[in-house]
DNA sequence: TGAAATGTTGGGGCG
DNA sequence: ACGCCCCAACATTTC
C-alpha cells in the first residue's frame, strides 16, 4: 500500500459501485483525492446543454454527499481541464491519477494531453474502461473491416463480451488535503433568470441510489413485458435509466451483467433481456460509430446526403421546437420534452422523422435541439440516432420509411393519454379525434385554430414531396 | 424500430 | 345452377 496521494478524475462516471477508476485507487493508495473538474468549454459546439448541467449539478451534489457518507469529499474546481489537473497534481505531488476513458473526439484529444501532462509532472496516468461494455476499438468483420449495421455488429459483441464481475463499493480511507474544491453553485449550473426546471425536479431524483431503484423496479415490474410496454408512450414501461447511463451514475457493465444471471435462471425472461439488452447494443453501436466517424455530429455518414436540399423555414422549426405543429402526438413529445428534459423513444422517432421528412428540415437542427433540452443528452447516441431516423446514418432507416403521426398514435397512445398528459388544448376531445383533432367540428369548448393549431404542414402532400427528394438525391 | 398502393382470393348478393 | 360483380380481408410490392 503505497503512502503517496493518488487522484481519482471523476468524469462521466459519477458512481461508487462498480466503477474501475475508483475501486484501484483506494485499493493502491491511502491518500486519495476525488476530484471533478467542469469544464465549460469542452466539447466545442457541443458543451454541455442547459438540461444536461441540471442534471450534472445534482448529480455531483449527490455523489459528494454519498462520498461524505464514507468520510470523503469530493473537490470540485471549475476551469480548463488540463489547467486545473496541472494545479492539482503540482500542489498535491500526486503519484498516479486514475480515470475511466470516455470516446468523444475532444475526450479522446484530452486524455492525450493528460498523459502528456502527467509524463512531464511525474505522475503515472492509469486508464479503465468504465463506460461501455467494450471499447471501439478492434471490433471488426471477417474480412477486417468495421460494421455498418447494428445486427451483425452486436452478434459480433455478444461473443467478445466477457466481462469480470462487478466491483463493490472501495474500501474507502479517510484522507484530507488542504486543497480548495469550488463550491457546487459557483459552477452556475442551474437556470439563473427563468426557473424552468420545475418539471425536472419533479421528475427525477439525480442520484446513484435512484439509478439502482429504478433498474430493481424495472426489473421487479416491467421486464416481463418489456417488448411490448416499450412502444407505449402513455405506460410506464422502460427504466428510464438513459441519463443514468450517460453521466455513469449506474454502471453498464454492471446492467448487463445482472440481467445475463437473471436471463440463466430464469428462461421465460431471457427474450425480454435479450430485446433490453439490445437497447444497450444500441448505445454501444453509437459509440462505435462515433469513434470510427468523429465527425458524426456534424457530418452525413453517408456523403450522398450532402446535396439534400434541406428546408430552412425558421417558423416550421419554431413550431416543431414548441409543440405546436397541429399534429398531436409530435407536439406531445415535444411538450416533454421541454417539460421533463426527456421524450419516450418510440415518440423521438416520431418527432424527428416529422422534422427531417415532413418538413424537410435537417436532422443537425433537431440534433441540437434535443442536445439543449435532454437530461440524457449524449453525442454519440444524439448523432447516430438522428442520423439513423434522417436516413443518412448507419444501417438507417430506409428513406422511404416516414411516419404518420395519426397512424403511430393511434397504433401506441390508443386511448390518447399520453397526448392529454402534455398537450392540455386537447384534454377535452372524444378518442375518435385525439390523434387528427381537424377532424372534429363540434366538441363543446374546441374549435381547431382557436386554442390548437391546424396542422403545420399537410402530410399526405408533405409526405409524396419528401419521397421525391430522398427519391432524387439517391441517383 | 412504416405506410400506401397494388394484387389476390373467396364468399355472398343477385340477375 | 351459373356467372358476374363487389368488396372485405389478406398478401405482396413499391415508395
Amino acid at each position: 500500500m503505497s503512502e503517496e496521494v493518488a487522484i481519482v478524475w471523476f468524469r462521466n462516471d459519477l458512481r461508487l459501485l462498480d466503477n474501475p477508476a475508483l475501486y484501484h485507487a483506494y485499493k493502491n493508495y491511502n491518500r486519495v483525492i476525488p476530484i471533478y473538474i467542469f469544464d465549460e468549454n469542452l466539447g466545442g459546439n457541443w458543451k454541455r446543454g442547459e438540461a444536461s448541467k441540471w442534471w450534472l449539478h445534482h448529480a455531483l451534489f449527490h455523489l459528494n454527499r454519498d462520498l461524505n457518507k464514507e468520510g470523503c469529499t469530493l473537490i470540485i474546481k471549475k476551469g480548463e481541464t488540463l489547467e486545473q489537473l496541472r494545479k492539482i497534481l503540482s500542489f498535491t505531488k500526486a503519484k498516479e491519477i486514475f480515470f475511466n476513458s470516455l470516446y468523444e473526439l475532444f475526450n479522446i484529444k484530452l486524455e492525450q494531453e493528460v498523459e502528456k501532462l502527467c509524463s512531464l509532472l511525474g505522475a503515472k496516468v492509469t486508464r479503465f474502461k468504465g463506460n461501455l461494455l467494450l471499447e471501439p476499438w478492434g471490433i471488426k468483420n471477417k474480412q477486417g473491416n468495421n460494421f455498418n449495421a447494428f445486427t451483425p455488429y452486436w452478434n459480433a459483441c455478444k461473443k467478445k463480451v466477457n466481462l469480470p464481475s462487478s466491483l463493490p463499493k472501495p474500501e474507502f480511507k479517510v484522507y484530507h488535503i488542504q486543497l480548495s474544491s469550488d463550491s457546487l453553485d459557483d459552477l452556475n449550473l442551474l437556470p439563473k433568470k427563468v426557473d424552468w426546471a420545475g418539471g425536472l425536479r419533479d421528475t427525477w431524483e439525480a442520484s446513484e441510489k435512484r439509478a439502482l431503484q429504478l433498474f430493481e423496479t424495472f426489473i421487479d415490474n416491467r421486464l416481463g413485458d418489456y417488448s411490448e410496454l416499450r412502444e407505449r408512450p402513455d405506460i410506464i414501461g422502460t427504466s428510464f435509466l438513459s441519463p443514468y447511463l450517460h453521466f455513469g451514475q449506474i454502471s453498464v457493465e454492471y446492467i448487463y451483467n445482472s440481467l445475463r444471471f437473471l436471463s440463466c435462471r430464469n428462461q421465460t425472461l431471457s427474450q425480454e433481456i435479450e430485446k433490453y439488452l439490445s437497447e444497450i447494443g444500441w448505445r454501444e453501436f453509437s459509440y462505435y460509430l462515433l469513434y470510427n466517424f468523429p465527425r458524426l455530429p456534424e457530418e452525413n455518414f453517408k456523403s450522398y446526403f450532402d446535396k439534400f436540399p434541406w428546408n430552412t423555414d425558421k417558423k416550421l422549426l419554431k413550431a416543431w421546437q414548441k409543440g405546436l405543429t397541429g399534429y398531436p402526438i409530435v407536439d406531445a413529445g415535444m411538450r416533454q420534452l421541454r417539460s421533463i428534459g426527456w421524450m419516450h423513444n418510440r415518440v423521438r422517432m416520431i418527432v424527428a422523422s416529422f422534422l427531417t421528412k415532413n418538413l424537410l428540415i435537417s436532422w443537425r437542427e433537431g440534433a441540437k435541439w434535443f442536445w439543449d433540452n435532454l437530461v440524457d443528452a449524449d453525442l454519440a447516441n444524439n448523432s447516430a440516432n438522428w442520423q439513423w431516423v434522417s436516413g443518412s446514418g448507419a444501417d438507417a432507416a430506409p428513406y422511404f420509411r416516414i411516419f404518420n403521426p395519426v397512424l403511430q398514435g393511434e397504433k401506441f397512445d390508443p386511448k390518447g393519454e399520453y397526448v392529454r398528459k402534455w398537450v392540455l388544448e386537447l384534454a377535452l376531445l372524444p378518442n375518435m379525434n385525439i390523434h387528427k383533432p381537424w377532424e372534429n367540428f363540434s366538441s363543446k369548448g374546441f374549435k381547431i385554430g382557436m386554442t390548437y393549431p391546424q396542422p403545420i404542414v399537410n402530410y399526405n402532400i408533405s409526405r409524396a414531396h419528401a419521397l421525391a427528394i430522398y427519391k432524387q438525391i439517391k441517383t
